[in-house]
DNA sequence: CCATACTGAGCGAACGTTCAGTCACCGACA
DNA sequence: TGTCGGTGACTGAACGTTCGCTCAGTATGG
């Protein structure tokens, strides 16, 4: 039958499959056998790797947050002035999201499922560079005084919704959305 | 057996423990039967109203977003300025989406999932009243120059994702958020 | 030749849906 | 007023399918 290549990363292809039908079909339409089809594996090679559904889900879901810090601390400079470093993240994270639209609309949909609060629980485990980012010290002094979550979910949750609904914008749109987010969550 | 109850709105309940059962587990975990108990109703009752769990998805989503609109129109002054109008707006959203919070996490479960582009098109279909409330003439005069669909995400998609996300407004940070998200789609 | 990755038929459970049958109601006719 | 027959909401067991998951067996690299 289909010889074994040991050169593919298998558990990666299974995650991928797993974010693209659930991107696609949401968790509804993202059974295992349906992943392994996508992953182009057998239906139990899932589970040479992950225990059980969910726990490839978790996984998933840190690999997808990971991908994102990286694509941000990557082009960020840590000493730039607040406005300029929200400015650089907000291109970032669109630009990221944008090349595989498959990302957002799995965060998307993932935040808002009940594996919510345990893929919290978990991000907050491994560490999440770009939640450590909106904390800083001195972008924190000119944020308005509501609850972290609220800036949160103005800021990026917005972002990510947009990319997710396969909202295309312009550079100049890009920048209008990060000047207003920006007005949003900082005080006048 | 159980005495047919002919006083009782069986759709509407059936209707009412989709949104809740969806709002709990997800649309994973909200199945037929599992409605249908939480119901009080067979199995195949629900059938009898709805053609498939698709068409009784449908009828839920028009039903909270009617119910939505209707408690904004009912407190909002036609004749008041733009700002003030949308003021009143998203207090009457928060409030109406707080008071049952399911509300809130049934909509935001549903218009990230594969039902979002059907169930957009048959609001359409139906009429928006609160839709058409945005794209009143003096408002979008004030919008900035983005597609109307961000409007839309930055204002009142991150409203309903906060009360989802079960966050908790005192009535000043309220203001704040109303505050930030007209500084955010108005140009300054 | 062992250790390990992988396969795919198959498990019991749960899924969305169906349908024969039960029940309360209502207008027609005596 | 009494009682029939038609109507449609409702029930719940049962359908075929698909679910998440398992495991005995196979192939491969070290």
């Amino acid at each position: 039958m289909t010889p074994i290549a040991t050169d593919v990363d298998r558990p990666a292809a299974i995650r991928r499959a797993l974010r693209d039908l659930v991107a696609e079909r949401g968790f509804h339409g993202a059974s295992m056998s349906a992943v392994a089809k996508e992953a182009g594996v057998a239906a139990g090679t899932a589970y040479v790797h992950y225990d059980s559904k969910e726990e490839l889900v978790h996984a998933t879901y840190l690999e997808v947050k990971a991908d994102l810090a990286a694509a941000v601390l990557d082009v960020l400079d840590p000493d730039a002035p607040p406005e300029a470093r929200y400015r650089t993240i907000v291109r970032a994270v669109y630009r990221h999201l944008r090349e595989e639209p498959a990302r957002a609309r799995f965060l998307d949909q993932l935040e808002v499922s009940p594996y919510r609060a345990e893929a919290k629980r978990r991000l907050a485990e491994q560490g999440d560079p770009l939640g450590e980012q909106a904390a800083a010290a001195d972008v924190a002094a000119r944020l308005v005084d509501v609850p972290m979550e609220v800036i949160w979910v103005l800021a990026f949750g917005s972002l990510v919704r947009l990319v997710a609904a396969g909202v295309e914008l312009s550079d100049t749109e890009l920048e209008r959305v990060a000047d207003a987010t920006w007005r949003a969550i900082t005080t006048p």
